[in-house]
DNA sequence: GTCTATATAGGGATAGAC
DNA sequence: GTCTATCCCTATATAGAC
């Protein structure tokens, strides 16, 4: 029952290498690219160098490049795309999206002990080895977030400083909150910057108010 | 006359030596801890390796540790303590110690094209490795800056917020400038944070005229 | 598919000539 | 002080048995 080589891209062979790829991205995470030696991913996976090879003939470079397409595709899923406008639902309610964003964010990093792998990328050599990847995550998701923001009722030049801000804050946070290992650090900060965006949006609806 | 055997801390030699931890500074920013083998570092410096471990005995280890010093250094001179208060003249004009602070920021970090070595080790595992360097660097500055904003007259848990917003504002920025190469997302945030605490600022003058 | 053994290169570090 | 040669270890990657 667990054999799946007829149709070769079976699900439960999905699901372990979807396994795998999450332990790959916990061990880069934790050592950086340069400093997660096979022997860590090793140790990290539960797998001998064989199975990996087998799975990522590309080596440690194929496997990076599969947890940055892991990452990507849970960003696509549960924050890019349901913050950008939805064809069924185009009057929806963007305050609430932006909302969600934030809900996200805050779960998927572990409410500041999980740094962001692609931000860590960004810093070093790594980063060229990854560009498209680096750029393209921070890209679609700052289109993303401007375009709600947008949509939200914020005038062009504010929604650009406030993507600018919240994508810089989150990233800057979780670097601070690890630097000096107070999680905290980061709740906070999400907290703030979602408040600044419902302070922004509160003043316009002011501000239409007061015209009509 | 370039001997300087006699005094074996004479001038001439720290100034080759602080020439070479600038060196060193470039490689480990460029390729990260990990990433920065000896090789490199002997391009990177024009030494060779029996030159490296006479200047560090520590080999790579002491090689960071002195290049955080550095770091540390600068900054502490150059940005901490002139937030600091000073006894010499302790009514001094806190908002322009501040400004002050952005200044220096925005032509270390080459306005966005040079990262943040501290942030960057902060990442990964090379955060334990240095720990008390990484976390003293962060904690420092924002005791520096928490002070200063205290003085400058913003209460205490706005001072509190704008401090971790501001410093964590400034990583988030390096970190986004360099994922997309667009160094001035860097310079446009340290505008937006500066502006942000001239408003608080104004705020609260107001709300003082108001009372009075 | 997963293991063991191995190939080959490069890592950090040291010794000793100069 | 700086270089060259060399040490030993670990790195990534591959081959082939099972």
């Amino acid at each position: 029952m667990r054999s799946t080589s007829r149709n070769g891209e079976g699900s439960a062979a999905n699901d372990d290498r979807s396994e795998v790829i999450a332990q790959l991205a916990e061990v880069f995470r934790t050592y950086g690219y340069e400093g997660a030696s096979l022997t860590r991913i090793t140790q990290g996976t539960g797998l001998g160098k064989g199975s990996l090879y087998h799975l990522f003939p590309g080596g440690k470079d194929e496997m990076a490049q599969a947890v940055l397409a892991h990452i990507d595709l849970w960003f696509e899923l549960n924050v890019f795309a349901p913050l950008r406008e939805n064809a069924a639902e185009a009057d929806d309610d963007y305050p609430q999206r932006i909302a969600h964003m934030f809900d996200a964010c805050g779960r998927y990093f572990l409410s500041g002990r999980k740094v962001c792998l692609v931000g860590a990328f960004a810093l070093d050599s790594t980063r060229d080895r990854f560009a498209d990847a680096v750029r393209g995550y921070f890209v679609r998701w700052a289109e993303a977030l401007h375009a709600a923001l947008l949509r939200a009722g914020h005038p062009s030049h504010e929604a650009a400083a406030l993507t600018e801000d919240i994508l810089g804050g989150i990233q800057g946070a979780l670097v601070l909150a690890r630097a000096v290992n107070q999680a905290d650090i980061f709740t906070r900060t999400l907290e703030r910057l979602q408040e600044r965006v419902k302070r922004a949006a509160a003043a316009h609806a002011g501000q239409k108010r007061n015209k009509t």
